[in-house]
DNA sequence: TCAAATTGCTTGCATGCGCACGCAAACACA
DNA sequence: TGTGTTTGCGTGCGCATGCAAGCAATTTGA
């Protein structure tokens, strides 16, 4: 390994990996400090907020985040305790159950919002021209599963 | 959070998280599956692996990677029950311990480097041209927590 | 010189996670 | 309608982790 890596490769990759891990662990700490929410806690709020009538299926959750359904059960557990959301059974199919963001939740999460948005725009978007930023979209295109290697 | 973020720095973001947490994902999964390791396993052996002796002090693995001094020990113990490392007490400093790389832990360690590697470049350095490689080095040159933002 | 403070590492405990499983509801289909 | 299968969710279990505490070795300082 230390020499599988060229330094043009090692720039890329490592630098994505040491700014990755930076960051997720100042949003970790501050969204735990300043809110009592994980970052997968936060995630599944964010679902919710982001929903037409606040509630989302378990299901539906866990598919969308990188959550087994397992956790997402126990991260509505955790958020249910803390007054966040409620359960709710589902009316048109007796097994499922939903998500609902209280009225409390609801603000609570606005404010963790603005603040993990603030950390995002200081500590990695700030850092960028609006050129460069859209050339980092374009750069995550390309990263993704479906897109062609350079050298196909 | 739904408009917090602008369409530009969505993209610039949003695909940060994205083609991280799918390559991390892939990565884990392949180590774990072909080789028996966690990601923080590898990492350990790697730093063993870099170092001069291939041992090195339990607290200077902590130090070097995200994980506590408590995680590192017992990310040492798997790796001595599976024969990759050993522990030696340190002769200067009683108090001190060493793992050691052993011979059958470095020829493991360097076929799941050679598999992490050829990942890595498939799901992420393939995608770019050399040029991009660079832009990409320097860009995360700038996001580290000593740089300053654009508009101070 | 020797007792107090510090250091290096390990261990008890609590927490979050995924997997496998269980239960109840829904569905398929004869 | 009845029975076998599938689906949606919750729970038991094992594992990895961090924090706080413990233990032994070293360092400090009067």
């Amino acid at each position: 390994m230390p020499d599988l890596f060229t330094k043009l490769e090692r720039a890329a990759w490592g630098g994505f990996i040491a700014t990755q891990s930076r960051i997720f662990r100042l949003i970790e700490d501050d969204l735990r400090a300043r809110f009592g929410l994980s970052h997968t806690e936060f995630e599944v709020l964010l679902r919710l907020y982001l929903s037409e009538q606040g509630r989302v299926r378990v299901q539906d959750l866990a598919a969308r985040s990188l959550l087994s359904t397992s956790g997402t059960s126990r991260a509505i557990d955790r958020l249910a305790r803390a007054g966040h959301v409620e359960r709710q059974g589902a009316e048109e199919d007796g097994r499922g159950a939903y998500a609902v963001l209280t009225e409390a939740g609801r603000a609570h999460f606005e404010q963790a919002a603005e603040a993990h948005v603030a950390l995002v725009r200081r500590e990695f978007l700030s850092r960028f021209t609006p050129e460069e930023l859209a050339q980092l979209g374009g750069f995550w295109e390309r990263a993704r599963p479906d897109a062609q290697p350079r050298t196909a």
